[in-house]
DNA sequence: AGTTGCCTTGAAACCGGTTTCACGATAGAG
DNA sequence: CTCTATCGTGAAACCGGTTTCAAGGCAACT
């Protein structure tokens, strides 16, 4: 922090004797400069208290060193954990992330996207969202992006995500391991990618165990707590038997637990109960909550890294990384 | 989101077959313009697909419509909700926010800020944080800087927070109110001056009601649910006796919770549990948390607001915020 | 000693806007 | 019917950097 009427670099110049040019170049570091001229630019600027003005940069550069971030639902537990991961990955990387909300709703993402643009970001993540894929393709020749927390076809190698089918998959097995065969899906919004995979990874669970499939255990909710404790309510009252529930997040395992308590039902001695994200809360409920453990953090910072990378084209791995079963003490063997 | 190599101002002024001048000045209606260049113009960018540089913008107007955000702990359920709410407050505004991370460290925080600076942001929103006084005033003089969730003196037109004194207050008085005495309180970090100010509104209530403070109901730890753990255990392997427990924040009363089913310890019947923030999942413990709701969505808009008008130089009022009790179930009327 | 070529350096163009300034036209006042 | 404000407009300067280009200096090579 240093005196008003910032300083620039023909401040610099001025005081160590050297052109603009010069300084440009020890800043940037883009071609060699005698070493006295370096060191007397470099003592300038110190004793100056230089901050290159990044509009100025950016203009004639062409780079802006800012990111553009799509989140959606700021303030749910797994996209501020990813968010939180993009600004673990981005320290130290010199790119600043800029966010916007998009709010699951596909007007306000292109409206978002576009100010990104406006504002000339070098970069775009892209976290989750509705945007149609051909808007993808297009976006994608225009600047260097990356997908996370979605799937999309084609774009295999700019695209973070987990297995959404494989983690409902073993979510169920688990209940069904323990013997559980009444297993009531909380699934989640209808056409959220997500909630349909889990729910693919639902059924393939119950088929190979050979279970018969019963829709009257399927409850189309949302993400929220309230959901949670409406479903179980409706299960209750349509008189449906159940063990176990799999809940589409953790969150809703909680709304799902209160209900279950409500009506005087044990977690997990009456009913055993899944969740999915493994939110910090749960593992602090009571019981513990046996949940689907999603690397959020992890995949935040691995998008971050990935996206830097593409900007500079470098190579890069992505990383897959794994959902894994977090048992706790939300399920019981069924006696 | 339009063609490849952007269109320039330029290119509308040709277009439109007038000056760039005039496009700039529809652009920012900052002269009147004859109405059929004006049109002309319009037409002209919707057919471009025109999206302004703000890069040129910033560093020809001296604006960069870009707002530094200082933000701590991101991932921490009250500090996201007031990233949240500052989002939402700035949308429409024109405004964009770059959030960095302080992480509650001095340095940290004051090389973020240095960065923001670089950044030419047109305005500062610190939330929380540890930067000193005389810093921030310096701070001040060159930048439009509100405070947000921290009280410093000599601000109070630029400082949004609740009152933490008065919140530990009420939330002690409650449970005085429900014939509790023997009242452990899990104070959070030392040296946070929410923990602090909160013990300040606990010893008051205790005093009032002519109770006798015991050090050994305090226990000093952070705010995280493994320290409501740690509380518990250590005040019960102490042999401590109380009858209610009130918690730094929601994430240790859930900790707290936990250890004291653990020991077989029934909220509220044996033990009553107050938290504070009132974030998502306290409505839907079991049992429903009763908490100090601190209205961290609204705090956050606010702030966002204030900053805008201050940059504007608008005149502003900083509606004072109540931290409310939300009365639930954890607590009971002592037998 | 004369060339060639590399290295360092400054001048100047450029990035895409905003804003000042001056000028011509139009309108209102005397 | 002039004279003077007012309005609309374009040219040009400017914001603070980066990058191209050409030139000067010096070492190496023939």
């Amino acid at each position: 922090m240093q005196q008003k009427g910032e300083t620039t670099i023909q401040d610099i110049a001025d005081h160590a004797q050297v052109s603009k040019s010069t300084v440009s170049r020890v800043l940037n570091k883009s071609t060699a400069v005698n070493k006295d001229k370096r060191t007397a630019v470099l003592a300038a600027m110190k004793t100056l208290g230089f901050e290159p003005n990044l509009a100025a940069r950016s203009l004639a550069g062409g780079r802006s060193m800012t990111l553009g971030v799509l989140t959606q639902n700021i303030g749910s537990p797994f996209y501020d954990a990813l968010a939180q991961g993009v600004i673990h990955g981005l320290a130290g990387s010199g790119y600043s992330p800029i966010f916007v909300d998009g709010q699951w709703q596909q007007s306000t993402e292109i409206e978002s996207i576009r100010t990104l643009i406006g504002r000339r970001v070098d970069g775009l993540l892209l976290i989750g969202g509705d945007v149609p894929v051909e808007q993808l393709n297009q976006l994608r020749e225009r600047l260097p992006t990356i997908v996370v927390a979605r799937e999309v076809v084609g774009w295999e190698n700019q695209c973070i995500h987990v297995d959404n089918v494989q983690a409902g998959y073993e979510a169920t097995k688990h209940l069904i391991d323990f013997g559980h065969q009444r297993i009531a899906l909380l699934r989640g919004i209808k056409e959220h990618p997500d909630a349909i995979q889990r729910f693919e990874g639902y059924a393939k669970a119950l088929t190979e165990a050979g279970i018969e499939f019963d829709t009257d255990l399927i409850y189309q909710g949302d993400f929220s707590g309230q959901s949670g404790v409406m479903a179980v309510n409706s299960l209750i009252s349509r008189g449906i038997h159940f063990t176990a529930i799999f809940a589409a997040n953790d969150m809703v395992a909680f709304g799902a637990r209160l209900a279950l308590s409500r009506h005087g039902m044990r977690v997990p001695e009456d009913i055993s109960l899944v969740g999915f994200d493994d939110q910090a809360e749960s593992a602090f409920a009571t019981p513990p909550l046996t949940t689907m453990k999603q690397p959020a953090v992890e995949m935040g910072t691995a998008a971050a890294n990935a996206l830097v990378k593409l900007i500079h084209d470098e190579q890069y791995e992505l990383a897959s990384l794994p959902v894994e079963l977090q048992r706790r003490e939300s399920v019981a063997r069924l006696r």
